[in-house]
DNA sequence: TATTTATCGATATAATTTTATCGATAAGAA
DNA sequence: TTCTTATCGATAAAATTATATCGATAAATA
């Protein structure tokens, strides 16, 4: 109980995380190849065939996400995107609000796969008086003063902060003062919460090291 | 030989890509205390401490780093970023092309970032026929058609693919046969190129899984 | 019907990554 | 100068994650 929480029978055991992060790549292609409809049962051979995965792990993370398949055959198809959806929680939509209409904040306001997801962002907030009151792709982008009301009053619990690094911690602040569970931080800065609240730091600087480095190794060995 | 490419001395052994994925963390708060000036030397304990990561953790990445500190006082924190950037590569700029100026292509050409990371992206193309010709954040836009010859021209290594999902795989195919090595992928599908061509693709719904799985998990322990 | 085959599911091994331990060192205090 | 303390660096243990093995199963084929 104290680290796996219960509810309904329903156990939220605690799941790696780069399995986590493989389903939904699981997920788009099963998706890809049901509208395709080739075939109504899809192996983890070919899964791992066509997503650069090994087999084996494809069917060790479709068994943690409480997959059953058939010998022979491997797993269904509509089926499988159904289990997936399941485990992730994708059919009980969460919202969302959105802090900083900027180029990035309004390319995520325009991802509609997000949805697909079980994300729906409900508003968007701003500082800039020219950007409250119109709407980015169907949101309404209301004044950053607004936002802790508006955060207790829907009982809002994930914020995407997508602000300059200078107004970063300020608008986390207000977030966690309204009584936010979970920033999703694309600012460039790290930013500080009290304990329990939850923080996933979208980092490019990051991916881009891991992206040079394979690109430094790879050019070394060609040489 | 194999594994680890070798070159004028220089060896570039396989990091953990973990330690890598941290060492930009590292980096962007010693920056920040570097502008604070607050004391010449730091310690593990105090790293870890701020950024929630365990000192232990943290000296062993500073470690993989070639980073040397002294008993009692830490790390001299100029000589400490110069460690870091100078392993990390980012004393020799790298210069990519970006292709889709939509909302994220433009956010991403906008961060003033990826320079202070070694990353320079010269220009971008699209399809468009509005955008080309314009300069977003001072970058020439031009035409999609001349990515290959520019590639070239320029041997570019590095190319963005901030396109919506239906031109994704077309567009990485003419990167490809333009002999680009790298592709960081924005675009919200898995693209297939040939073997020994890298792509990191950035997938925003693995992150969102991540996140609202912990969320998840706390909200049930809380309850 | 018997045989072959592809694949799952469970279990076991290997590799990687994280966390802990402990002696060595140098600064600062007694 | 000697003692205490904070910290590094090296080494060791633990935890996590990835990969391999192998029997069981059900479809297809002979």
């Amino acid at each position: 109980m104290a680290e796996n929480g219960e509810r309904k029978g329903e156990v939220i055991k605690a799941i790696p995380e780069p399995t986590l992060r493989r389903l939904p790549i699981y997920y788009q292609y099963l998706k890809r190849m049901h509208d395709e409809k080739q075939f109504e049962y899809i192996s983890c051979t070919r899964i791992g065939n066509d997503l650069n995965v090994l087999p084996i792990q494809v069917r060790k993370d479709l068994q943690v996400a409480d997959a059953v398949g058939k010998p022979k055959l491997g797993y269904g198809v509509t089926e499988l995107i159904h289990t997936i959806e399941d485990f992730l929680g994708w059919n009980n939509t969460t919202e969302a609000y959105l802090v900083g209409v900027g180029n990035l904040g309004s390319a995520l306001l325009g991802y509609q796969g997000f949805r697909e997801y079980g994300l729906n962002i409900v508003a968007a907030f701003d500082v800039d008086e020219k950007k409250v009151g119109t709407e980015v792709s169907g949101k309404k982008v209301l004044h950053a003063a607004k936002l802790p009301e508006m955060i207790r009053r829907m009982s809002i619990k994930i914020g995407i902060l997508t602000v300059p690094a200078s107004s970063a911690q300020q608008q986390a602040d207000a977030m966690v003062k309204a009584g936010i569970h979970a920033i999703w931080n694309f600012s460039p800065v790290k930013i500080n919460v009290p304990p329990g609240i939850i923080v996933q730091h979208e980092n490019l600087a990051s991916s881009l090291v891991v992206l040079s480095k394979k690109l430094a190794l790879s050019l070394n060995a060609k040489a």
